[in-house]
DNA sequence: AGATAAATATTAATCGATTCAAGTTATAGA
DNA sequence: TCTATAACTTGAATCGATTAATATTTATCT
């Protein structure tokens, strides 16, 4: 392996020169910097990121959970990390929680035995901001979803707002018997998407019978098996608002089975854009969430807190909530008389 | 930063002792251990990876570079890539290519500059295999795509076999005028798909105008565009092999764009298997390949090929062919009379 | 008890960079 | 020519682990 010291002796000079030369120092003669140039071309020698780390004390690699490496949802999201690390030379380590929070902890402990910079977590499920401890290794910034009480780094969509908007196009489009196929509540993300739906339903002084609110895992199946179960109901919704990708993907499949069509028999609004969502027939409606901003955003807000603390300081930036937009396409229609 | 230092003192012992300890090396007497395990836990000490690998010379961490991290194919197989290597300790950083050489380079020359131990290689754009100097690098393991003359260390699917069954079993239900969708021939994956639909239409004696034949580049676009064209023309063919997902799902957009109904007007195979598939309506006909699979095996030749480097040996597995296999739903059916 | 072997423990070098204090050479001004 | 200052250059310590060589303690046997 080629080292500084081989470049040196190459050029004839020391290694402070070389490392002087590397880092772009200014204090170094114009003869030198073209000798020590010429050694490195001729032996191919690429600086030792691993020593450096150690010396300098920070590694320009910063880690990465989602639930899901194969949800396109966070891959679209993964994309655009990866795409605003490497613009400022950053590496991303990517770890798959699986919804598992004994694997998340144990993912955070190598994140930080491997001493990454930042770590940006996704929907988290173990409540890693309660965990003192974990805050304090290193900057984290949540994506997706936010802990309860977090105010400052993270960066979500508007879950209530976005749901209320699905909601609502539902009900202006004349239908009462709503149902909602939604996560979990232990996490932000199905907590506001179902109150977004409520607060709709309230509004419109629609009651919610008991049956119509399920609660799915985000994945294809318990969107399935949901959807025929609310379709199975003897007074059976006439619209759906499913809460992810995977869950509308199921539900769309049970209603193929079942031989319902929609929208003409029952209507459904997504959450989540994706890319077969226009190949669709019918198109999908959905609420679709900005994954590559997301991605940017708090890819460029870990950044910042990341140099913050290499001059020991703290950056705070408060939670970045963007809009999730209603895309109306053709999946929900006006329910038959 | 605690380091091992700060447990020696608190334990009594020196840094060599709780090295060894950590290392579960046998030589530790029992009273030793206990102590350094208590001064370890009470500290919250978590041994330095960093300085570690400068040490040993290994780091525990893969590159994987892929053409496009959103895309479900590969979205796939870099989870079963995380899990894999998961198991045995490594960490995984993942780079996008975008399908461009130049940045597949530039991810090869940090990733070499991180000192990680191995790359998993997706579709390599540069002729990297021909790069003699990146192969001295780290031990390589190509996924998806075999670089020309390469006869160890990948892991693909039989593309010509695969995309030979798809046109096969469009012969067989009676169509005539069969149209592919492929992409750029400069990577095996484009050479091998069109060649087995080539062998297909050779073997039934059908000639194949040139104007049937369209190169994509993978995305969703190019799928609807040559679908598009391709209906357009003035004998259009009443089957189409769309050779990945993304461009399967243009062509079904330009379908239903243009009032096509599929199968009943044109037939539909696509290549790659994914989540959205089964929901269509008609459900999809593919060709699907084995992405956990796929994933686990490369990681699984390429730690082997890591650990014989680490004893200055050289581990060389043939190359593995999995089966990519036809999955007959409802998208392709017998041409209209 | 004394000798020898076995079991533990420690010292110090090392990995490959960065960085600061100190040293050397060159330049300008008097 | 001499000195003060600027412009370069370098030696050596350091980051936090591993490990070979060496030292110390304990156990075993005659």
């Amino acid at each position: 392996m080629i080292s500084m010291r081989d470049v040196a002796r190459l050029a004839g000079v020391s290694v402070a020169t070389v490392s002087a030369v590397i880092n772009g120092k200014a204090t170094v003669g114009i003869a030198s910097v073209r000798r020590v140039e010429e050694a490195m071309k001729a032996l191919d020698y690429h600086p030792d990121q691993v020593a450096r780390s150690l010396r300098v004390g920070r590694t320009n690699v910063i880690g990465m959970i989602v639930p899901d490496i194969s949800n396109q949802f966070f891959a679209e999201i993964m994309r655009s990390v990866e795409e605003t690390s490497e613009k400022s030379g950053f590496s991303v380590i990517m770890c798959d929680s699986n919804e598992d929070s004994g694997r998340e902890q144990r993912h955070l402990s190598t994140l930080y035995s491997r001493r990454v910079d930042g770590v940006l977590l996704a929907s988290s499920v173990s409540d890693a901001a309660q965990d003192r401890l974990t805050l304090r290794r290193f900057p984290i910034v949540f994506v997706d979803a936010v802990p309860a009480g977090i105010k400052h780094g993270a960066v979500v969509v508007d879950n209530a707002e976005g749901a209320y908007a699905a909601t609502r196009y539902l009900i202006e489009l004349g239908h009462r018997r709503i149902a909602i196929i939604t996560g979990s509540l232990d996490r932000s993300v199905g907590l506001d998407r179902l109150e977004g739906y409520r607060k709709a339903m309230q509004e419109a002084e629609l009651v919610v019978p008991d049956e119509y609110i399920r609660f799915g895992d985000y994945h294809v199946e318990s969107g399935y098996k949901w959807g025929r179960e609310l379709m199975g109901l003897s007074v059976p919704p006439t619209a759906i608002f499913a809460c992810n990708n995977a869950m509308t993907l199921g539900l769309l499949r049970a209603l193929a089975d079942l031989g319902i069509r929609c929208p003409a028999q029952v209507s459904v609004v997504g959450f989540d854009d994706v890319d077969w969502a226009t190949s669709f027939t019918p198109r999908l409606t959905c609420v679709a969430q900005p994954t590559y901003e997301i991605g940017k955003l708090a890819t460029e807000m870990l950044l910042q807190k990341v140099r913050a603390a290499d001059g020991e300081a703290t950056y705070e930036h408060p939670n970045i909530i963007l809009r999730a937009e209603l895309r109306v396409r053709e999946s929900a229609a006006a329910p038959a008389p």
